[in-house]
DNA sequence: ATTATTTTGTTTCCTTGTCAACAAAATAAT
DNA sequence: ATTATTTTGTTGACAAGGAAACAAAATAAT
């Protein structure tokens, strides 16, 4: 296996880990809400006028699935629903004060992940950290343009 | 946002991309086989004696899903299983002629990833990459503790 | 201004994966 | 040797998410 393999194979491996990690200790104190809710539920809190589609954008899934998502979410009082006068046809979402407690606790528990893995990122230096950001922005523009060529083989089809 | 979460937010963002690019490509050339069956035989050629249960473990899935799977991979006509004569218990699997060729197919497939993503990768120094690996390296063993820490406290409950 | 195209959100059907319970075999404990 | 525990794979009920078809609104094209 060569670096490159290497790399991305590391790094979808500690992906992985990560996620399941943090998201078995998420639904142990989170009792009753998924991971997948309250990720959500973040995204709504950091990003104003958030909507089905910049979600289904964000986290990689498709706008029936986030549909379903925050429907769930409104039924269970943690999110709401709100337009704008303008426009009769885009729905955004905010948090209710219920949504808002589940967002601070999430907000407690991601602290206490990062002193979890405190250890780890005290090893590396700022040049360590300057070059794992460029790499990823490099590649990530790189995928970009990947993804563009791919819609414009599709359309053209 | 600090660096330590634009590192990890970075590379989750980059690895969905990648996950959701090449799934793309994959379900195109391979068209009939879905990107998790590939994926298994990819794992089952490279690995002697790999059952259900390692199966389970690499792609962090349950040992419900993988067993429905491989089941589904046994009905295709793409792997086969086998036990030892020692052994009642557990059952591996290894590729049909049919699977080989499906695995020759990705493996080119990612021939060209490696390729459409080369550009990326040769601006990236020897050190550079060193200092990738030995930070995922360290990140991962780490989080293995976490994880048999975890297990200690479900067990105790 | 009218028509065509695109965007946005929803719903239905289907696939995939989880969870929990289970049986059979292997291993550990006594 | 016998019993208890753990490991392994399977199943059925259920939930989550994808694909495609759809209507309504917004935007672009003419």
């Amino acid at each position: 296996m060569n670096k490159e393999e290497q790399v991305i194979m590391g790094f979808r491996d500690l992906y992985n880990k990560i996620v399941w990690l943090n998201k078995d200790k998420m639904e142990e104190s989170l009792k009753g809400f998924k991971s997948s809710e309250v990720h959500c539920i973040e995204y709504i809190e950091k990003n104003v006028d958030s909507n089905v589609t910049k979600l289904a954008e964000y986290f990689y899934m498709t706008r029936g699935a986030i549909s379903k998502l925050t429907k769930k979410l409104i039924k269970k009082g943690l999110i709401e629903s709100y337009q704008k006068s303008d426009n009769k046809k885009e729905i955004y979402f905010r948090l209710t004060e219920q949504g808002k407690v589940i967002y601070k606790i999430h907000e407690d528990l991601h602290k206490e992940f990062q002193e979890r893995d405190k250890a780890v990122f005290d090893k590396i230096t700022e040049e360590q950290f300057d070059s794992m950001l460029s790499f990823v922005e490099k590649y990530s523009k790189h995928l970009d343009q990947e993804i563009k060529k791919m819609d414009i083989d599709n359309k053209s089809e």
